[in-house]
DNA sequence: CTGTATTCCATGGTGAAACACCTAATCCAA
DNA sequence: TTGGATTAGGTGTTTCACCATGGAATACAG
């Protein structure tokens, strides 16, 4: 479906908007299919599994809070309350970190790597279905220009905070 | 920037993930230009635009709460509240509407209409930007690939609904 | 015309995000 | 060593999203 019957906009775009509205609805679109398909039923927030899923692609002894942070998609995310929330339901603990006792090495827990496992099964299965309806080519051509647009918003954001 | 260097991931990805990832990632990247570049300095927030915008766009008596509604690009708004707000800074007033009282048509005020033209002004530099990086081979790609996995997800949304 | 179903909106509560502030540990230069 | 700067992370507050509830107006079947 275009996007103007899909918004019911009747006037003609601004250029640029559209690429704009197309990457806004796009993501949307993407959390409310993971929301509904997989995290809604374990009551995880996407952001939750976000951390569990870094954990468990990390060294063995766990990530300090920073690590986590630069490794989030969302980068401003309150990285200690969602580890607060996740080590409150025994999916994550902190460990203290002797190098360095300013921040504490968050780790999964059993019960977390469980967690984590489950739900990327499930994620893995969504997100072959997202994948499935492109061919290899276009997947490639779609990764290469969403690139693109994030190099170029980098340095627009860059310009504006310098 | 690749995916994985930006994210500092050292693993190998799983099929489908990478479209997902960057999905996800430009998304944020554009929401955090646009609100530095814009609505920060406004004081408003981008769904509040969002109202202002489709107001603008709309017929001369306003829109009730529900055509506001299906015209966000983030479906589950809070529009009344939403709504409130920009009433509270008198950029938007409630008229009662005789034909159906169930429901007020919101309309823009005169300052809204100012906002509103300032921030399209600054929204349009921003977007022709964003919308220069691309060809505009590339950007019909771009928006034919994203319409795509809409309309998949559309249909894997109704699935899980149904 | 009457009772029921439906639509539209507002609101209360819960939980999470944004932003700034605060504490503690570390680093480093004098 | 000691003083300030830096870094890490926790906390307080406000705002907002999300869900469910409820009430008012309308539509409709009988």
């Amino acid at each position: 479906m275009h996007l103007r019957e899909e918004l019911q906009i009747t006037k003609s775009f601004e250029p640029g908007q559209e690429v704009a509205l197309a990457l806004l609805l796009g993501r949307e679109y993407l959390t409310r299919l993971f929301d509904k398909g997989l995290f809604e039923r374990e009551e995880i927030s996407d952001q939750q599994f976000n951390v569990l899923r870094i954990l468990k692609g990390g060294p063995r002894e766990g990530y300090l809070v920073k690590d986590l942070r630069c490794r989030m998609i969302f980068r401003f995310a309150d990285v200690p309350r969602l580890v607060n929330r996740l080590e409150a339901r025994g999916l994550v603990k902190r460990c203290e970190n002797p190098a360095d006792r300013r921040g504490s090495r968050v780790q999964l827990t059993a019960k977390g790597q469980a967690l984590e496992a489950r739900l990327r099964a499930r994620h893995q299965a969504l997100s072959a279905r997202v994948d499935h309806c492109l061919s290899p080519a276009e997947r490639d051509q779609l990764l290469s220009l969403l690139e693109r647009l994030r190099d170029d918003h980098r340095e627009q954001l860059a310009e504006l905070e310098g």
